[in-house]
DNA sequence: AACGCTCTGGACACCTCTGTCCAGTGCTCT
DNA sequence: AGAGCACTGGACAGAGGTGTCCAGAGCGTT
């Protein structure tokens, strides 16, 4: 898929970066026990043992696979809850556009290690921590907007879970839909009124984006 | 489990009710792929082969787990989203009582067949169909409180979704958290304050639930 | 040009699960 | 008492996955 095949010393046909990026592939479209030595070898059409050279088993595998989750995943939603803005209604449309942009948060693989989680209680933990840590962060925004504590932890939760509940139930909306709504979706979240300017620059921003998929 | 053992005529040691419930049970708990004929045998300490007596094959199985959820699933909530009540926080009320009870709904096996579905197309289909029908009863609950068609919409949306995304992360809450947090989360999902008395009759309705269990 | 190092392929052993075949068991009915 | 029915257990075949062993294949180095 990438260029490692250029040219590579010896007699080597692929890397470990080959392994893990096919994995990640298999991981997001076909979950967590799709990912078998067996499947990416027979993609990358090269023989099952190679692949121990590499690592020392699966489990190896799937333990690097999550700590590359890990390490990038919970940044761009903490960064948009923590940007600066006028009005609340303009912080939540940040915070949407980070859930809808592609280049800044992995929805499909934040998914799928959602599945896994389901499965492997070392999964959980992590995926349970993440969650705390973009729940915080989106408290902690709507604090800084005047709302009380509790308030504030519940409209993070409200605001986060459904977008976990909406992914799931994986309408296929189109994103003109989608940003049709919008205003809609301030006033639940905030209970406040987004501004038209706020509105329409976010309305824009995911017809954009959707012209580039 | 339940009282099968009593006296079975001849040979029989168990029925093809027993199979599926151990079936429901199994995939209740550590999801569809565990839902083994092996396993089931096992448990049930009767041979693996006794087993196609009763089902033609897995496939046959799962089919009937997924046609006996099919049947019952979604009764509660649209119930709960029709009953009759004096304000929209009160029905919320309801909707959220029909969450937590599991005499009428069950959580752990709706959950259970939403995580099947991330797999099996056509059960898929039908989780969608049911999607569709409880935000159609919640969208005509806010309409019938004087929202408008597209907010009723996206309140059902963010009510339904939340809870979905809110049993996803599997918080450890205690009922007695949960049900104090209630006011606010009346606030959120309705954009109104609830009213002191289905408040406090909501908490009650919790609180006495977490007793039995 | 020969050696060594890194990586690969094929054979092998083993495990788990599915589905089939068939002989056999023990009530029930006549 | 004997036959028939409803059900069960054990043996077998086979698919698909994992991990190990080891004999190579080719560059890079000397």
């Amino acid at each position: 898929m990438t260029g490692t095949a250029v040219t590579l010393p010896g007699n080597v046909k692929v890397t470990r970066q080959d392994w893990l990026d096919a994995a990640k592939a298999l991981l997001v479209s076909d979950g967590i026990e799709s990912v078998k030595i067996l499947t990416l070898a027979g993609r990358m059409d090269v023989s099952r043992s190679s692949f121990y050279w590499y690592f020392k088993d699966r489990d190896e595998l799937l333990q690097a696979l999550l700590d590359e989750w890990m390490a990038t995943n919970t940044r761009a939603i903490v960064a948009a809850a923590g940007a600066g803005t006028e009005t609340i209604t303009g912080a939540v449309c940040n915070v949407f556009k980070s859930f809808i942009d592609p280049r800044r948060f992995d929805v499909r693989l934040d998914f799928a290690i959602r599945d896994w989680a389901r499965r492997a209680p070392e999964v959980r933990r992590v995926l349970d921590a993440s969650d705390g840590r973009r729940i915080a962060a989106l408290t902690e925004m709507f604090a800084r907007f005047g709302y009380g504590d509790e308030e504030s932890l519940i409209r993070a939760r409200v605001l986060y879970y459904m977008q976990i509940g909406y992914n799931d139930a994986d309408l296929q909306e189109t994103m003109a839909e989608r940003a049709r709504l919008i205003p809609h979706y301030l006033v639940t979240f905030t209970g406040q009124q987004g501004r038209a300017d706020e509105i329409e620059e976010t309305r824009r921003f995911a017809l954009a984006l959707e012209g580039e998929t």
